[in-house]
Formats: C-alpha cells, sequence, structure tokens
DNA sequence: CCCGGAACCTGAAGGC
DNA sequence: TGCCTTCAGGTTCCGG
C-alpha cells in the first residue's frame, strides 16, 4: 500500500533514471488507467515531451513535462512503476508501458487496477485540495492542532483524510498513533496540548524512519528496481493481527475504524 | 455542509 | 481437498 513514504522512495529512485528523458511512447494494456484525457489524446499528448523532473505531494507522484503540463500517478492500494529495458518481457500485470528515448520504459504494474494515471495543468485542483505535506517546515504543531480542531470524528479516520494532512494512510496512521499513545477512536478535536505534541512528533518520526528503510512492503508494494523496502519490519501494530504489544505484552487489538482495519494496543493507547 | 458508506478491483486468506 | 465467501484499502461518488 504506497502511502508517503513509499511515493517518497519511488520518487528519489525513479528521478536519476527518467530526468531528463523524453518519452518516444505510451502503451495502454488496459486503457481504464487513464483518467484523463482520453486514452487516445493522453498517448497522443505525451509522445515527444521531456521529462523535467519528479515531484511529489501526498501520495501523488507529479512527472513535470516539457509542453509544461504534468503527469500525475496515483499507484492506490497495488500499484508499482518499473524500470526496464524495452527489450525485455515486461512484468505481470504491466497495464500500461511508458517508453523512454534511451530504450528504457517505466511500466505501471497494478494487479487490482485502482490507480490512475492523468494528465493536468500547474495548480491542479485534486492537488490543490491536499492538506499540508507532514515532514515540511511549515507543519508545525499549531498547524496540526488548527487542522484537527474542525473535526469531531475519531483521530484514525482524520488523519488519513488526505484534505487534513496529505500523505498518511492506514498503516502509518496506526503506528503514529500507537507512538503517541492515543487511541484510533478518540475524537480529533479532543486531543490534550500534549497529546498533539506526541502525535506531531510520532507523525513525522514514524514517516522519517519509513522513509529510510524504503518503505514498507506488506503487500504489492516494490521499488523501480524490484527490490522491496523493510519498513514493516518496524511496524510495532501495524499488520500484526494477534501478536502481543512491544511496550506492555498485552494482546493487539483490531478494530475496524470508518471500515479501515485498525490496529492497537488497549492498554497503552487510551 | 458534513458525515458515513459503497463502489472500484483482484489476489489472498478464511470458512465450511 | 476445494469451492465459495470475505477481506484488504485510497479515492471518488452518492445518499442521508
Amino acid at each position: 500500500m504506497p502511502e508517503l513514504p513509499e511515493v517518497e522512495t519511488i520518487r528519489s529512485e525513479l528521478a536519476p533514471a527518467v530526468t531528463g528523458r523524453c518519452i518516444s511512447g505510451v502503451t495502454l494494456n488496459w486503457e481504464g488507467m487513464v483518467a484523463a484525457p482520453s486514452p487516445q489524446e493522453f498517448i497522443t499528448r505525451l509522445k515527444g515531451q521531456c521529462i523535467k523532473g519528479i515531484g511529489r505531494r501526498g501520495k501523488y507522484l507529479l512527472f513535470y513535462l516539457s509542453g509544461g503540463g504534468l503527469l500525475i500517478i496515483h499507484l492506490k492500494m497495488s500499484g508499482a512503476l518499473l524500470l526496464g529495458r524495452d527489450t525485455e518481457l515486461p512484468p505481470g500485470y504491466t497495464r500500461a508501458i511508458i517508453h523512454l528515448d534511451n530504450g528504457s520504459r517505466i511500466s505501471f504494474r497494478d494487479p487490482r487496477k485502482f490507480g490512475r494515471m492523468r494528465l493536468a495543468a500547474e495548480g491542479d485542483a485534486v492537488i490543490s485540495a491536499l492538506g499540508p505535506e507532514p515532514l515540511e517546515e511549515g507543519f508545525t504543531v499549531s498547524v496540526l492542532k488548527e487542522r484537527l480542531a474542525r473535526h469531531k470524528g475519531p483521530i484514525k479516520a482524520v488523519l488519513i483524510d488526505q484534505s487534513v494532512i496529505a500523505g498518511i494512510g492506514n498503516m502509518y496512521a496506526d503506528e503514529a498513533l500507537f507512538a503517541a499513545r492515543i487511541h484510533p477512536l478518540m475524537s480529533a478535536n479532543g486531543l490534550s496540548d500534549a497529546g498533539l505534541k506526541r502525535l506531531h512528533h510520532a507523525i513525522r518520526e514514524v514517516l522519517v524512519a519509513a522513509i529510510g528503510a524504503k518503505g514498507a512492503s506488506v503487500n504489492t508494494y516494490i521499488r523501480p528496481g524490484g527490490q522491496k523496502g523493510s519498513a514493516h519490519q518496524e511496524f510495532k501494530v501495524a499488520h500484526r493481527r494477534g501478536e502481543k504489544c512491544p511496550v506492555c505484552g498485552t494482546p493487539l487489538e483490531r478494530l475496524v475504524i470508518r471500515g479501515r482495519g485498525s490496529y492497537l494496543c488497549p492498554r497503552c493507547q487510551v
């Protein structure tokens, strides 16, 4: 499940291989991967454009194109972008291929077909609607407090709302709440100042550690070179069904909050 | 306007 | 053993 650390890892590993390269063609094995414009126009407009660089906003990858526009890619749950040569057999479940002028290619592999590509202009509305980047300097404790103050729902649900903070998904929300010793059902606007401070620190700590470990390969996530990340090995609660709390030994609990599995220690998190 | 749930998909895991 | 059901989750859409 690519969240901020996984998408950032993909961005940093893909960028050196494709920056400055030009797109010689696009293959669509499943047209549903293109959200806009029409599949045919998508191919026509991309062909011949060069990649000036790759950015990231939340869980979105932003390819800056020489024509001034953006290629926006979201990997959703099972997507991966793999680097290869045009002479090789593309990996299984490859839904789209971006061919580059040096004979290499980016294969968009996505077993579940949730991922999407889209051409957009700078200042795109979807990207603009995202909340602040949690790892940027401007994301202070008071910004977190102000963002959460508008929501009275469970903190777990609010943390994964991309319009509140960008980039946090199910796994890292569970990890951050555990590190901050906050129960996921606690009302978002009911946190104490001490709790807000712990949560702010925990969000950054958890995300930075996961980027350092090149992301978490709990499912289908793999890096552009095909390697896995190791962040999941450091998870304290996420996806650890039936295990014990690493701090107090209490069996971990799993709740369903807003339809999402949520792991917690019922003793440490109050 | 805000909140919550369904839909989109398919592989994996669980149940009988 | 094997088939059928359920689960997993990011985002968008829709109904209350």
